[in-house]
DNA sequence: CGTATGCTCAAACGATCGTTTGATTCCCTG
DNA sequence: CAGGGAATCAAACGATCGTTTGAGCATACG
């Protein structure tokens, strides 16, 4: 199938797919190598152990999506004619292209698991590998919305992280009418996340 | 009789708190039964299997929690003067009674998970249990939002349900100030969460 | 050609899982 | 007080889990 791929790519990609389906414990690594064609073993082999494939599953992801959200903030950050609808754009535009990227929907279902887990192991290695972006958006965010005290910018963005995460990690649900491109269709749900994030963050 | 409630009430506290913890596949019934206090067997005899006390965990809670929320709404719906806030008010109070309510709390990062896993067979379960509330929900909300079409406003409702779930389920962990009451906080609380609902939902 | 190296493979490891069993204890009722 | 169903108990069941092993295969380099 695909047998052009890396034995590693090919682990990963279905490794996606089953932790987005049942989890991470949920996902034995049986399921998993029958499903990517490969050998048991390749596992522990390539990545050590399913803890490092997990971590893996989310490095391969959130690097280029980190990357992409702050390429896409550097452009508006800090002048003076940003509005809070620009900041927003940034941080869920990068998202939606991943999820319309082949398999890359999945990963955001991945990533709402992780988030509903409170482990703290997972919670540490998002922390420290990812920490940083969230912080430069909370800045902006702050920069914008300079009457919000700091305690109630922190509920908005944590309320706003909720429902985005939310919705995004059931976006591949969300049927498109025929008739509508894949991107008008991208652009209409942009349109919709970012206005409702605006209005959640800067209601008075 | 009293006896096996006491053992039944021991085993779904400790399952809530586990569920909570490590989730549904995480926790293991040599955990939940030690933490109980009782026997490993006593699962399998008073609930019948761990898919059956998963079931119980949810209905103990939702059928308490449902009850105040269909109170709550009908002293309010239909009324010419009634507001979005007090909707969202009659939603949001009796999940946060629940969370500060003991235990309750913990409910709410279980029902978080539910929400996360995409398992058909729970997701099933809830809709027949929990339906038929967010319907009569959502028709009070289309009557006080009535320029919003109804596929608008099923996305705003989505991602307001998104944010709620993920805020009530940190609700435990967030610290109120020393010298503030718990039911201040918690009104303090519900002002945040109704405010911004109701931005999200009635943004132009 | 010989061998070293990276990778794959079937097989097995010990641990833990949910569930079942059969004996034992408890408690209510006649 | 005696009998019987409900509840609890230790123990074991088969299945499945993540991980490890050591042999076998491939390709590249001296």
């Amino acid at each position: 199938m695909n047998s052009s791929a890396s034995t590693k790519e090919r682990i990963l990609t279905a490794a996606e797919l089953l932790f987005a389906q049942r989890g991470f414990d949920g996902a034995s690594l049986r399921q998993l190598t029958a499903a990517a064609g490969v050998n048991l073993a390749a596992v522990n082999y390539h990545f050590g152990s399913k803890d490092k494939l997990v971590e893996e599953v989310f490095r391969r992801r959130l690097d280029t999506l980190n990357t992409h959200r702050l390429a896409a903030l550097s452009e508006v950050a800090g002048q003076p004619q940003t509005t809070l609808e620009d900041v927003l754009d940034a941080f869920i535009r990068p998202a939606l292209a991943l999820s319309s990227d082949g398999s890359g929907s999945l990963f955001m279902r991945v990533l709402a698991r992780a988030f509903a887990e409170h482990d703290d192991t997972l919670r540490q290695f998002l922390s420290e590998n990812y920490g940083h972006v969230m912080r430069q958006f909370t800045a902006e965010f702050a920069r914008l919305l300079p009457k919000l005290s700091r305690e109630e910018l922190y509920w908005r963005i944590d309320l706003v992280t909720g429902a985005l995460t939310h919705a995004m990690s059931g976006f591949g649900m969300i049927q498109r009418k025929s008739g509508v491109s894949e991107s008008s269709h991208r652009e209409q749900t942009i349109a919709h996340l970012v206005r409702f994030a605006a209005a959640g963050l800067s209601h008075p």
